[in-house]
DNA sequence: AGTACCACCTGACGGC
DNA sequence: TGCCGTCAGGTGGTAC
């Protein structure tokens, strides 16, 4: 699930949510989803502490800690935050929980163990030192081009780079080429300049838009892709057929007769 | 150096 | 019912 815009939702969850409550005990279900933190460590840095603030950079939320070092959460495929009492919601995907004091409880669902939870000094040195390009809301035309220049990658590689722009998965790729009219399979090198000013807008209006509408598919545009992401549903635009082919790897959902 | 591809995990689904 | 292959909104390591 989690792309730029649904971490952008989580963030905001956790900020309602989350804040300024007494840390009363942290517990690590599952030692894969760690990363350069040991549980105990994780365990006892939380304990007694409180969140304070959040920071999201592409698909990394970071969380800053009362006592100065920050919670980074990556989410991989399939991750997710969840705040409830009810201790019936605790299932078996939540690999990582924080109980405050008031007896609610922070969880990090993450099915397929592809997501991580760390400690960090700070967020720039994490971005830093993982390599992450600038967010892709941050990003102005100029930069845009100047990471299309590499001519051998296909586009929809290039978006989907984390150390060129940080930020854009496998849904909204598709969702931004789409809108654009652009094919994902395309060469950087045969874009024409029209082409680039027209990815660069349709990839801040994708973003905004879903970001807005907090990524509940039901309220997302009724042209979006992301609705009829199965071979054979019907283009809102054409008409025509959706295809499914795959380009560097990923299942790339488009529409032949929109998308050249 | 830049790019493509597999492995890492779990689970759901369709075909036989 | 079970087994197999395939697929899933991510990404690090590795091989070209």
């Amino acid at each position: 699930m989690p792309e730029l815009p649904d971490v952008e939702t989580f963030k905001n969850y956790l900020e309602k949510t989350s804040l300024n409550q007494k840390i009363k005990n942290a517990d690590v279900r599952n030692n894969k989803i760690l990363k350069k933190v040991s549980k105990q460590k994780l365990n006892k840095e939380l304990k007694g502490n409180a969140l304070k603030s959040t920071q999201r950079h592409g698909k990394h939320l970071f969380v800053a800690l009362e006592n100065k070092s920050w919670l980074e959460f990556h989410f991989g495929m399939t991750g997710f935050l969840k705040y409830f009492k009810d201790i019936e919601e605790d299932t078996k995907h939540d690999r990582f929980m924080i109980t405050f004091s008031n007896g609610h409880h922070l969880t990090f669902d993450n099915q397929r163990l592809l997501g991580y939870v760390s400690l960090t000094d700070s967020p720039q040195s994490s971005i830093k030192e993982q390599k992450l390009g600038p967010d892709a809301l941050d990003i102005d035309y100029k930069y845009f081009k100047e990471i299309l220049s590499y001519p051998r990658a296909t586009v929809k590689s290039t978006l989907m780079n984390q150390s060129k722009i940080a930020g854009i998965g496998n849904i909204y790729s598709d969702e931004i080429f789409y809108k654009a009219g652009i094919n994902p399979g395309r060469k950087n090198k045969d874009l024409k300049e029209k082409d680039i000013k027209i990815l660069f807008s349709c990839l801040k209006k994708v973003l905004k838009t879903a970001i807005e509408k907090k990524t509940q598919p039901k309220d997302l545009p009724k042209t979006w892709l992301l609705r009829y992401r199965e071979q054979g549903q019907v283009c809102p635009k054409c008409r025509g057929k959706i295809k499914r082919k795959k380009f560097s790897g990923r299942g790339s959902y488009y529409c032949p007769k929109c998308q050249k």
